[in-house]
DNA sequence: AACTATCCCGACTGGAATGGTCGAGATGAT
DNA sequence: ATCATCTCGACCATTCCAGTCGGGATAGTT
């Protein structure tokens, strides 16, 4: 069906960046322009996603010319709901519009409705970590692949 | 978790007035107005959105001074995922930006996981339909409820 | 036929969010 | 000392959203 885009362009960079670092973990802190090139993010925005990511506590980094970011738990430890729930969830997750005396008829159903998506979508988000789509990248790029649905 | 809105406000007026329709059914068409007051709506705004329900099929309207709207089809008919399918997915849902052929590494994954994202929230909008909602409507204003959830 | 309540349509607008850039500064490895 | 790197705040352009407006077409009612 292919409803629309689920998170912002700034979210999935967010997550491409962290997967890069999933993905080549091992050797130290990665270079900023290095990650945007290889995910193809523009440079000077990556910037600002690594900095919030940071202070999220998702990524930490080393300043200096042999610098750059990494990890700051394991691929297996940060589900991919977090970041996306740190990424659309910034600073506008209250201010009900205050009064709601008047409630409509089919305020519940609705609220239910939204709720079972919410929760669906959840689902999958938070069962996701960096290293189940690693290995389902890894996988796909392997030859006598199965289509297997995970 | 509460991630975002996950439907725009026009996109939910549509399915308010179309539930509105389906729950005061049986003394033929309603008036915009009342729908407009009944649901909390913005007249003008309600206007702009029932016309293109109506070019969509799915709703019938009356002219003249004893006109209004009626359900085009019974409510058990139509699905809550149909109307959200049809104004989300308006008119732009092409134009990829033409040469992908510079695949990043990570694209299966993440592509596979957007897919999944949206077949979680497809199944739970294609499987609600309008007689639902008010079902699930009435029941919550019956007194003597259980909580079961559904 | 006149009246009037209703639907019908296109153009318009104010504000917010998105996507992205820029310049300058702080820090630290070599 | 130097240079690459991170860090920070301000800035900007475009798009999208929510909603409005004025006028016109249509059809029941009297």
């Amino acid at each position: 069906m292919e409803t629309q885009e689920l998170v912002s362009k700034k979210c999935e960079y967010a997550l491409r960046a962290m997967f890069e670092l999933a993905a080549g973990s091992g050797d130290g802190p990665r270079k900023m322009q290095d990650i945007a090139s290889a995910q193809g993010i523009p440079p000077r925005f990556l910037e600002v996603i690594l900095v919030e990511l940071k202070h999220a506590g998702f990524v930490s980094s080393r300043r200096g010319s042999s610098g750059g970011y990494a990890l700051a738990r394991g691929p297996r430890d940060v589900t991919v709901g977090e970041v996306i729930g740190f990424f659309e969830g910034g600073q506008n997750r209250d201010a009900r519009p205050p009064a709601s005396k008047d409630d409509r008829i089919g305020d519940f159903a609705f609220s239910r409705l939204w709720d079972r998506a919410d929760a669906a979508i959840s689902r999958v988000y938070d069962q996701t970590t960096l290293e189940d789509l690693v290995e389902e990248e890894i996988a796909a790029r392997s030859p006598g692949r199965s289509n297997y649905v995970i």
